[in-house]
DNA sequence: CTATTAAATCGAAATCATTTCTATTTAGAA
DNA sequence: TTCTAAATAGAAATGATTTCGATTTAATAG
């Protein structure tokens, strides 16, 4: 992963702008999985100023899209994000207490696409739970 | 699958009402997925009589919930659910075009399971696109 | 068959995450 | 410095989903 954000945002032909840096630096310093409105929040207390909502929904949302942040589908049907620096391919398992998020790497994607009678153009694959440490607290 | 739902219903511990049933024929029948206001106006149009949304989320939920219908995640964040007969574990791939779905066997669920450092709750593994079919017709 | 009761339904209204809209600003190229 | 497409801000709208209270009903027991 690149962490020349200023460089990667060029890369991606996407404008350098302020908004974008904070969301960027607050995603990669974050250990945990964050919802739009959290990124707000902390994105402003950073810059010391306003940053309107829908300017952080649309900087997520495309780079998510662009595979620099990684979507996460809550049971609570809200979106979150998590920045992973892991650039392979791999999953991830999301402990709904803590909110950390663990990269898991084998997986049967390849074997599933092979089955598949058409052309995949979403592929969701994700486990929620309890991590261990949350189990064993809660015990 | 049982397709005696009056006593699938006894069996979940699920009173045995007109528009349970109706639902659950409905979903039966479909050979795509189906958003809940799709469920209702079919339910309606069969009962020739009213049933409300809300009864027709709650429901599906429930029957979703107890493994009856499975859900699928759109991506346009909708909720749409599809009736499967097949009981074995398996996922499924979604043809955005023509909403039909295809059944998929190999997985590699017990192998991404046994990385996981914790408790899964919650697991989702789905391919969304377009079928063969689907690509064909508009190439 | 009737009484009882917890579960289910209804319809209206509320919720609230997300998106849209328009005016304004700004990054980056010329 | 000028220009322009892209990005942002703020307010407002959207709309799927959920909640609420009142009413009905399935199912059990007498």
């Amino acid at each position: 992963m690149n962490f020349d954000f200023p460089q990667l945002l060029k890369s991606l032909q996407l404008k350098v702008t302020p908004q974008r840096l904070a969301i960027l630096e607050i995603m990669r310093i974050a250990d945990t999985y964050l919802s739009p409105e959290e990124v707000q929040e902390q994105v402003q207390q950073r810059a010391n100023g306003k940053v309107g909502l829908p300017t952080i929904y649309r900087n997520l949302e495309e780079l998510s899209a662009q595979g620099v942040i990684s979507k996460i589908l809550h049971p609570n049907r809200q979106l979150y994000y998590y920045f992973c620096a892991n650039r392979d391919h791999h999953h991830h398992f999301v402990c709904l207490a803590c909110r950390t998020v663990q990269d898991l790497h084998d997986c049967g994607c390849a074997e599933m696409a092979s089955q598949i009678d058409g052309q995949v153009e979403f592929q969701i694959m994700q486990a929620l739970g309890t991590c261990r440490r949350c189990c064993t607290q809660n015990a």
